[in-house]
DNA sequence: CATGAATGAGATTTCATTCAT
DNA sequence: TATGAATGAAATCTCATTCAT
């Protein structure tokens, strides 16, 4: 990874908490503590349980009383919010390292889809909402990520466009269109096993096809 | 298409009631008329709503009470099962058409996914149960019908693969994993409009690719 | 049983139906007749389930609609009402029998409290009526032949307590308390099987106790 | 009685709450107060409307909302069972009290339950739960307490067969026999004035009969 | 600030009773 | 007259959110 990157990642990444939110810098220790405890704690069980995880289990499992969960996220759609920021956080690293490699940019590409669905495999909250019909309100706080995501993506349909290892007619909204419904099937109990399969057929229908576009 | 088959299918999927609910053939007229009006009823509403509509919302919408529409479908599950059952009894009434049509069955069958996508296109309601993460007994009423969808699949597979239009690696897994995708970023309003892009990827999967299974 | 005793058995046990009710002796045949089998399902259903069953149930067993049951019976009270009735026609036959006998009225007395309990054995609904605490009107149209039931009750009392096999200060009241704590403890599926030894102490207390009154 | 014997009455009686309910001695001053509203509220208004009352109606009674009542009692049937379990402690101490005491036991257990007796006269919701027909689950809290009840009893009843006070045959059960029905007959509003007589009844039954056993 | 008790608007489901067929 | 479909007022219980301690 390049200097470059760590250093957007760094700001974009780790510390961004929502402007309204008291996760500010100048945070307490003790509250920032607290918000990291509930965020894991967080992740942990709305994987395990999905969406209809509630708020009461959360602070449960973060040690902490329901009020504290409040006081960091005012809504459950808001804590959910800040558990998908943070997968697309990762999702926006792995595409940018992909990008700084070295080999084909398509294959680069085609790679870290598979690598970014190894992150929802277990994560039966983030696939939920991915792929099925949340308030919109959880996608307030990643939205500017995902626009970044968006960007790099782009960049790297373009180069592995160029090199012909992708179909001329890739968009990123390919990738929104396969990424939501490989979602749904990892949702699913009965087909959440064979994602990998289901992973292959997406690779494979972003290669330019045999009978041409 | 033989006589036989005709019958069965129209045995079948039009009148078609779970044997213990009261859709038995000699059904009142009017109980007829308010059990067909529940299921437009609910599938209107549960497009809009989702899947937490609520059963008063079902009764009201329909015109009924309640209790008319427990007495139909004793549990939301049950009701959810029936509209699921609906859809898939056209998708194998499509599909058993398709197996009796001349020309390429490979292809045939790829036309008939993209005919069952476009049964559910403006069906939010089969598509949210279809992609959303649903308790397992809204899928009992419809489960024999899946079984026999998932067997005609077969055959246009196995006989697809024969002609080289079929990638040779491909199971009826395969369908259920791209088209409860397709269901998902369909049930999405920001994705939706892009079906049809969504249908040529996945049709475009199935088929041999070009660097080989 | 003498002439005398079966006349009025006759009028006051089988006919009988409220006035209020279309069970008048002009009832046609075949109201007449599905009158009865109401009854007599309600009757074993009610054994069965007790209080809680349902109406529906009732009719489903009669092999009628439950349009039918409340064409005859317009409240559930009311058929329940009916059935306690019965049992209370039942009781006062078994009394009046006991008066006619020879041998020790007490004893004759006690006796048929023992042949009004096995009366009630096996009969749930009977039991939860006379114990719990059920709408007052369910004992409206038995109350007449509950009355008589003391009348009866009170003759043998006085010629018991001439022979001093019963207690001097022996009242109908007593036989009505014993006899709801009787129907109770038989309610419960746990002290029902001791129902006999729960008579026993009952008849007991109703002779002269050693120490005196 | 020995100490050690009245410390353990004392704490088993007062505070008592079932391990799994958040009745636990370090409760917040508040939650505790709650606690015991509803269940002084639960009392007066299952006297007033039996076991029909409606857990609204308790939370109403109480001047809190139902989610209160549900957070103290998961269920109706545990509300009830807490009832059942406070008047089963006292009960339990008085016949405790009766087996400290001098003079015959026989006589001693007579007493008491008159005393128990006194303690269900104006409590018609302990009168109803006891007689009439509860879901299993009302008496599960309560089934300890019983035990030890029954335990006391015993021995008191060993004792005062040896002094001949009571009869030969008398065993537990008749205790329960008796008792169930003295509360049936209480908890009917005509019979209950007459309780005192169905206890001398009651009591007169428990002797040795003038005949013999 | 943290806590977790309290809240109360629903959510599903039942069942005595009514009424169109 | 008989039928059984329709009714809808409860009844129990849940859970996101608030607020007193």
């Amino acid at each position: 990874m390049t200097d470059a990157t760590t250093e957007i990642t760094d700001a974009t990444v780790s510390g961004a908490p929502p402007d309204d939110c008291p996760a500010a810098p100048k945070m307490r220790a003790d509250a920032r503590r607290n918000r990291a405890r509930i965020i894991e704690a967080a992740r942990e069980v709305f994987a395990k349980t999905g969406s209809l995880t509630q708020m009461d289990d959360v602070a449960a499992a973060a040690g902490v009383g329901v009020g504290t969960v409040y006081r960091h996220f005012p809504t459950k759609d808001q804590l959910m919010g800040e558990l998908l920021l943070q997968k697309f956080e990762v999702i926006l690293r792995l595409l940018r390292e992909a990008r700084e490699l070295d080999g084909d940019p398509g294959e680069r590409l085609l790679e870290s889809l598979t690598r970014c669905a190894e992150e929802f495999q277990h994560d039966t909250a983030t696939q939920q909402i991915m792929s099925g019909p949340q308030s919109a309100a959880v996608w307030d706080s990643a939205a500017p990520t995902v626009r970044e995501v968006d960007a790099v993506s782009e960049e790297l349909i373009a180069a592995g466009q160029k090199t012909g290892t992708l179909r001329a007619d890739m968009t990123v909204m390919d990738i929104r269109l396969l990424m939501c419904g490989l979602a749904s099937s990892m949702a699913d109990p009965d087909l959440n096993p064979a994602w990998r399969r289901h992973m292959t057929l997406i690779t494979d229908s972003l290669r330019p096809p045999a009978r041409g576009v």
